[in-house]
DNA sequence: ACAAGTGTAACCTCGGCTGTTACATGAGCT
DNA sequence: AGCTCATGTAACAGCCGAGGTTACACTTGT
């Protein structure tokens, strides 16, 4: 849902968006886009400024920022496939079993993330667009 | 986790393993094992007899089991990256965005399943052994 | 018959994610 | 200066899925 907020950021080239915006079209609230925001920002992703008529906006073109840069920038780093994970017992597999995964694990989410990067938002704005060919259209 | 458990039935080539046993080995419960157990058993991968002095047995060799098998055995087609999603607003991007990701988040999942499918169980097994090189080794 | 194991349901608990409210702070406007 | 808009952030309630726990019916080998 981080690709919904920055695909709406990139919808509005460049003009800044208030977090109450966001939060109404992805139909949440404005605290949790906050909250999403702030990696975002620590991602350089986007630029957030603070006061009247401000909000965020991409600190690039659509067109530089990739999939993977907003997986990573949400999912912090590496999380998946190894839950925090169950301190093992005096079994043989057990406690051997963690390190031989996480070389197959890693390269699995590698291959994920090279996938994404073949992609950049401005590719899904487009893609959204063109879906959206025969909608009402309303520019709240 | 599931495959520990798988990686502890192909450690005992073929003998049948009670539920307790693997439970004991990931240091669970004999029932989350059985619930794993079930999602294996309607993929083909493990079968289970009721009964004295029986268990649970890999289907196939270790070597004809890959690693996507195994992870879409136990994540059920496709899960990730669109949570159930609150419904959108009337918002341009909003409901279109779906559709668009859907196509990029397959193709990012098929690339992870690729990868996964590139290793298979007997890897793994070995990868274990190797590394469990200079330790205790008890087969309790 | 009996013991060993699985299949399954019901219930509790816990951790993480959102939703919600509240407040302090910063930035522009008059 | 003072007002207002908007973010940053904390604190807390609620929800939800996963695992732990217990209990019981059913099946199978000895």
């Amino acid at each position: 849902m981080a690709v919904h907020v920055l695909a709406v950021l990139a919808y509005k080239e460049g003009d800044p968006v208030t977090s109450q915006l966001l939060a109404s079209s992805v139909n949440t609230h404005p605290v949790t886009v906050r909250r999403l925001l702030l990696a975002l920002q620590q991602a350089n992703l986007v630029e957030t400024r603070k006061g009247a008529g401000q909000g965020s906006r991409l600190s690039r073109s659509p067109a530089r920022i990739s999939l993977a840069e907003i997986y990573q920038a949400v999912e912090g780093e590496e999380s998946f496939a190894l839950p925090p994970q169950r301190p093992n017992k005096g079994c043989p597999v057990g406690q051997c079993i963690q390190k031989a995964l996480e070389k197959v694990m890693a390269s699995a989410q590698a291959a994920m993330e090279r996938e994404l990067g073949t992609a950049n938002l401005a590719d899904v704005l487009e893609s959204v667009k063109r879906i959206c060919a025969g909608r009402t259209l309303r520019r709240k």
